[in-house]
DNA sequence: AGTCAATTGATACTTTCTATCAACACAAGA
DNA sequence: TCTTGTGTTGATAGAAAGTATCAATTGACT
């Protein structure tokens, strides 16, 4: 499965790093699978009471860091994390369900590279968030459509 | 010039709503016209002492409800909050100097009605943000190349 | 197994922002 | 002008996200 590798991949992420591989590391890494459609450092603190809370953002900080975790800041609410594989992606959310999903379109990359283009700066990144509705169509992430 | 058609506007949009005009929501509504670069809550607190800490993030609120004003959350920093025209538009974070510019590209709008057609759900709203470098090229915001 | 730096958890703190609430301001009517 | 009502304000306290500190612990390496 899709999610071990996920899991193995950040792990290898960190030892290649220096980093160690400890049992709260482990433990939010688990979860952070799990939950591959995001969750709030809030509730991975309720989840893992075992993990003090100091550690939690830590560890948020670190896989932010290597480059494994995506923190999304929805307006207004908490900001979600999720685990993402390596590389570059983009994320939907889901205005209807919250539900988040991350999304990849080489013509983002494309239309990014005509942006550059057009504007006197360097463009180093970018970063989009699409806000759709579920409702209307066909949202894979969504509850409401009895697909998860 | 500009400036004073945006304030203008505001105050335009909030008579409107039937939100009064009050003397803190103007000085709030100067201080942010000249920083027009955009600047955090802390800052305009700092330099309007007289207004409550309550009443500036109050009237920030109030400024984005009504359209005019909007909050680019950089990560890591604090938000930074700028005026803006009425309208849809993006904003370039320079990763050298950290001014925020607001820009508006037809390829951009372009660029959503691609994914759109690429996606299955419903795109409601959007949000794009560029990170570019003036170091290397011509940042118009960037006191680096005093053009400020 | 022993060493030692990396990591942890508890605690206190910072920062951004919100809730509460009594005092105030302003517009409209008596 | 006095009154009444609602919108607004500022002080205060508090929520929520995240960070700093530091003694105790753990994991990688020999």
């Amino acid at each position: 499965m899709m999610a071990m590798e996920q899991r193995a991949n950040l792990m290898a992420a960190l030892g290649e790093r220096g980093y160690r591989i400890t049992v709260p590391r482990i433990m939010i890494a688990r979860l952070l699978e799990r939950k591959h459609e995001g969750i709030t450092a809030q509730a991975l603190c309720e989840e893992l009471p075992e993990v003090g809370r100091a550690t939690v953002f830590r560890t948020l900080k670190l896989f932010l860091e290597v480059g494994m975790l995506c923190k999304l800041d929805t307006m207004g609410g908490a900001p979600i994390y999720s685990l993402c594989e390596r590389g570059h992606h983009h994320h939907s959310v889901c205005v209807a369900c919250g539900a988040v999903e991350e999304f990849r379109l080489a013509t983002i990359e494309q239309l990014m590279r005509a942006i550059s283009n057009e504007i006197p700066e360097q463009v180093v990144s970018h970063r989009i968030e699409l806000y759709v509705d579920c409702l209307y169509a066909d949202c894979k992430s969504c509850p409401h459509n009895g697909k998860h």
